[in-house]
DNA sequence: CCCTGACTGTTAGACTCCGTAACTGAAGTG
DNA sequence: CACTTCAGTTACGGAGTCTAACAGTCAGGG
């Protein structure tokens, strides 16, 4: 939905908002969630303190909005890398390789957002339910990855799992339906997908997630020769051509 | 060294900082880092607002002290399951598994602290020298695990730059040689070892991480199902007996 | 035994930030 | 052209960090 011909008026607050969430994440960039303050905001852009509650009804609406807008952010970034990889009819090896390498290049190249949504989120804190929405967006090109694997021995129990998690959950069995179009219909096929793509993320969380935190600044190995050892055990794991 | 006899004065010093590191504990458990708040604390002692200073000189120098805390508590932790599959004559691939389980269970029953120790830091943040060295402690008994593994071809990078790492930094083949007693003086051994602790921490804090952030409630699999079939590709991937 | 000094606590206050209320001016809209 | 909507303002209250200045108290040396 374009916000083209919504008037003039409309058109201007868009512009105010992205602006404001611009200053937020140089803000959040240097200082992280704690230093992104709404006052502060505002004196960069001219503005006066209340004024910005015009656009956003609090600190945590902002926080909201730029937690959407970096899950769509990496959704598209995922979804390009898929087709990336599609187009040059790489192999199920070849293109998990890709994807992560595209997730970690994402994460690494704005650590402050990738913490922002998968880092520490407040205790009390329900996402909201468009999020996991678009979560599944931007883990939903690991799942073809996986229909045709072989799982060995050490990951069928998460297959069985997952078996489990799709008869008792539609929602999931859909979004797993919408990727792995060659597993619809088939539940063990299925159960495969979203167990490899559950695996992945929790891989790619594991070296990413260190990285972008810092983690391994001053240490002797770069972070995507991690993941990639990480993502060959996995593949290894499905027996991935 | 025990504050026992270091007059009563010290000792009521001593005790009054971990009461409010106590306080601190709760508050961070529910509401986060955010959540915490000195004068809360203080109105939870009964003080009221400054006195705190006394005991610590600022929020942040408080924080310091959980976390020196959490990486302490975390370590003894990792050193009694040690102990305690080293007492049970494990094989490599089940001192692995006794490790990462208990990694697990320390970190799932106290997610506030593991997200503490692990989690997003403030980007300008680095942490206290004493730290580095806590956290070796935290990681160490997995190296010797690692010792009389044979790393696969999708491990080998990793070892290949560990071995580079090893003789770049004394301070890193001291750690590995305090841990690793049989892989002391063998730079192949060590560079398996410390590769295979590395990757390990990148692996349990996959699935750790994303419990402990609450990444997997109303998923269908638990957490603990995900960490072992990491730690299978893991082992596999050292061909751990 | 008492006196001194260090230590623990207090209140007052400066500063920052979030968020609300009430008001003002200037657009866009009928 | 009148009217309404909306962006912006100042004023304010509440919470939090931290400093400053001051007061009571207790340990330990002369």
């Amino acid at each position: 939905m374009p916000a083209a011909q919504q008037g003039p008026r409309a058109r201007y607050r868009e512009q105010t908002r992205a602006e404001i969430k611009e200053a937020a994440l140089r803000q959040l960039a240097d200082g992280g969630v704690a230093a992104l303050a709404l006052t502060r905001i505002a004196k960069d852009m001219g503005l006066s303190g209340p004024a910005l509650y015009r656009y956003f009804a609090s600190r945590d609406d902002l926080l909201n909005a730029l937690i959407r807008d970096a899950y769509d952010d990496a959704a598209t970034a995922m979804g390009a890398a898929a087709a990336r990889s599609e187009a040059a009819a790489h192999g199920p090896r070849e293109r998990l390789h890709a994807l992560a390498t595209a997730y970690r290049a994402w994460a690494v190249g704005e650590p402050h957002r990738y913490l922002l949504i998968q880092g520490s989120p407040v205790p009390g804190y329900v996402a909201p339910a468009d999020t996991l929405e678009r979560a599944r967006a931007a883990l939903g090109p690991f799942l073809p990855v996986f229909t045709g694997g072989e799982p060995g021995a050490g990951v069928a129990p998460v297959v069985a799992q997952m078996e489990a998690w799709l008869t008792a959950d539609t929602a999931v069995a859909d979004w797993v339906a919408a990727y792995a179009v060659e597993a619809a219909g088939d539940p063990a096929a299925s159960a495969r997908a979203l167990a490899g793509a559950v695996l992945a993320w929790a891989q790619l969380h594991g070296s990413v997630g260190l990285e972008a935190a810092g983690q391994f600044t001053g240490m002797g190995h770069d972070g995507d020769s991690l993941l990639v050892a990480q993502i060959a055990m996995l593949a290894d794991a499905f027996a991935l051509a």
